[in-house]
Order: C-alpha cells, then structure tokens, then sequence
DNA sequence: GTAGGCTTAAAAGCCTCCGC
DNA sequence: GCGGAGGCTTTTAAGCCTAC
C-alpha cells in the first residue's frame, strides 16, 4: 500500500520540504496549531478544510521575532506549507505537488521551460504539480515493474532507496501525452507580485512569441503536448486582506490566471478562492476515485510508523 | 566526498508618485 | 489631503558549483 509511483514521488517530495532548515523551524509552531484545527479524530473534512486555514498556520511563525532572518525565509516556508498541505490532500492519487525542481521528471522540466532567445530560464516555478496517467505502470506496487530499456536492460525502479531519476524520465518520455501539470506561483504577499504570474500566465498562454524568439519547452516536449497544463497562484497573503477587493489591480491581474487564484483563507467571491478548492478546479483527473474517498483511506495510515508517518501530523 | 564560495530568490516596511 | 500603486532597501536561506 502506498507503494506506487506517484506516493512515493510524494514521500520524496515531503521528505525534501523537511530537508530545509526553514521548514524545521516552521513545523515545529505549525505541528501543534495544526493538530489543534484537525481537532482529535478528525475526518477528510478536516483535513480539506485546513485550506481555509492555511494564513492563519502560516502566521504563527510570524509576528514576535520576525526579524529579518525569518522574513527572506519566508517565502520557502510558505511554499512548503502549501506544498505539504496539497500533497496530503491528495494523497493515494496520481497528484503530486513537488518544490524541490531536481525531482521533476526532466521532460517536464523541459516542457514549461520559457527560451527566451538563447537563454531558457525555468526557474520561476515556485511548486511543480505533476497528474501521473491513469495507466497501470503507475498503479501498481512498484515492486511488480518491469521496464526495459531500449536495449532490453530491465530499468530498476529504485536506486540508493531513491526513485530511479532514469525510470521516471523514461516513463514521462512515454507517456507524455497522457500527463498534466501545473504551476503553482506562491507568494506571501499579493499586491507586490502580482505581475509576476500575470505575465508568466500571458507567456504560456500565449505558447511564446515566435517571431521575437520567444518560445516554451523544448528538446522536443511542450506544455501543448500534455494532457493539460494550468498555472495558478497561491497566496497568504500578508498584506491586510482588508486591501482586497474585486476591483484592486492586483485582485484583477490574477482573475484570469488558467488555473485561478487562491489564498489560505474561507473563499472570497470575485476576489479570491480558498486553496482547498484548487482540487476540484484544475487537478480531478487525478483522483482514482474522489478526494474524500481518497484521504479517508489515508487516514489510518498517517500515524506514527504507518506508510504516511512522513507528513509528520 | 566534503567544505566553502557564489548566485539567485525571497520578504516587510518604508518611500514616492499620482489621481481624485 | 488621502489612498492606491509601484518601487527600493536590506538581509538571509537554499542550492549549485568548484576546488581540494
């Protein structure tokens, strides 16, 4: 159980997020005023509902002491937490959130790679989320994989306890078609960076400009190849909500992002929507039956030396 | 393989500009 | 004068790169 590609791309994913001294730090104020809002024997409702309340955990770490140290980590620690949270609310589909770039199956990588004449820059996303196919290679124990190689090697699905780098590169090879992703801008305050996913979001929408050089992915894989590519924004944001209305620029430059935008708080019509409901607006097709289905079948699991021990809740 | 250096990206608050 | 929009300053974290 929990032994397939896409969960243990999430453990991997997970475990990178605590790998980071920020994220460290940040779990330990944010680990108890979570498990208060889940509340004792809480169900997949809880669990969604932690969308809601996704500013209100992030701003514990702030406030007192929040010098210039914790300030420039911001930012990680924000897109940590959404990366956590996205990843548990989908835990035992075929969707991952991933921050750390290097585990990105490469011809992903290379899809939503911007060039911008000779020079690609790809580091401007903050999360990557990966929908798998719904193909049997990708619901089945990794255990029972045989790939082979063009040469008629078999492919090992793991190396050093890691998932082979080779094996999901060459499955994405494969598959591509059959793969979604998305890219989630995060940004703690809104109305400084607004343009940013605003432009971004023309970018690729706009699938490049071919006759000033501008043009997206390459070594032949693009976002246009995929099933579907969405790109949206998530913030806290920090700044006083109060200043957020349906008509402030920065709410209008993110209106029209294909993928939408969100915050961590209950939703605000024609302004913006609660994280929690990023599911069901861009990511469904990754569900193998439904979003509560699934995480009701994980919670049992995420106890102390249990499978999804690594979410450390 | 490890240590150290370098590059890049990140944020809050303050400041300035401008239209009403 | 007021408030929104946009920009600047400063310091730090993370990750890659290089040298040993």
């Amino acid at each position: 159980m929990y032994n397939t590609i896409p969960d243990i791309f999430r453990r991997e994913a997970i475990e990178a997020l605590f790998g980071t001294t920020t994220f460290q730090n940040c779990w330990q104020t944010w680990q108890p005023v979570i498990q208060q809002l889940l509340g004792a024997n809480f169900t997949e409702n809880e669990i969604i509902n932690l969308g809601d309340h996704l500013s209100t955990i992030f701003r514990t770490t702030g406030g007192i002491g929040r010098g210039q140290g914790e300030l420039s980590g911001g930012g990680t620690a924000w897109e940590s937490l959404v990366c956590w949270y996205i990843n548990l609310c989908t835990v035992g589909s075929r969707i991952v959130a991933i921050k750390k770039m290097s585990l990105v199956p490469n011809p992903i990588q290379d899809s939503i790679t911007v060039n911008y004449g000779n020079f690609a820059c790809n580091t401007e996303s903050d999360l990557t989320l990966i929908v798998f196919p719904n193909l049997n290679d990708y619901n089945i124990d990794i255990a029972q994989l045989n790939l082979l190689n063009p040469v008629g090697q078999q492919i090992l699905p793991l190396r050093n306890g890691k998932l082979n780098k080779l094996l999901i590169n060459f499955l994405a090879d494969r598959d591509f078609s059959h793969y979604e992703a998305g890219i989630i801008q995060c940004k703690t305050n809104w109305n400084d960076n607004a343009q940013i996913p605003m432009l971004w979001d023309m970018i690729y929408s706009a699938n490049g400009f071919p006759g000033r050089n501008i043009s997206i992915g390459r070594n032949g894989y693009a976002i246009s190849g995929l099933t579907r590519f969405t790109y949206s924004f998530a913030t806290v944001p920090t700044n006083q909500r109060g200043n957020y209305n349906p008509n402030s620029v920065s709410v209008k430059r993110v209106t029209n992002l294909s993928g939408g935008n969100y915050w961590g708080n209950t939703t605000t019509p024609n302004v913006a929507r609660s994280l929690k409901e990023i599911f069901t607006n861009n990511y469904v097709n990754g569900f193998n039956t439904n979003i509560r289905n699934d995480i009701r079948t994980a919670i049992p699991h995420l106890g102390i030396n249990n499978p999804l021990s690594y979410f450390a809740l």
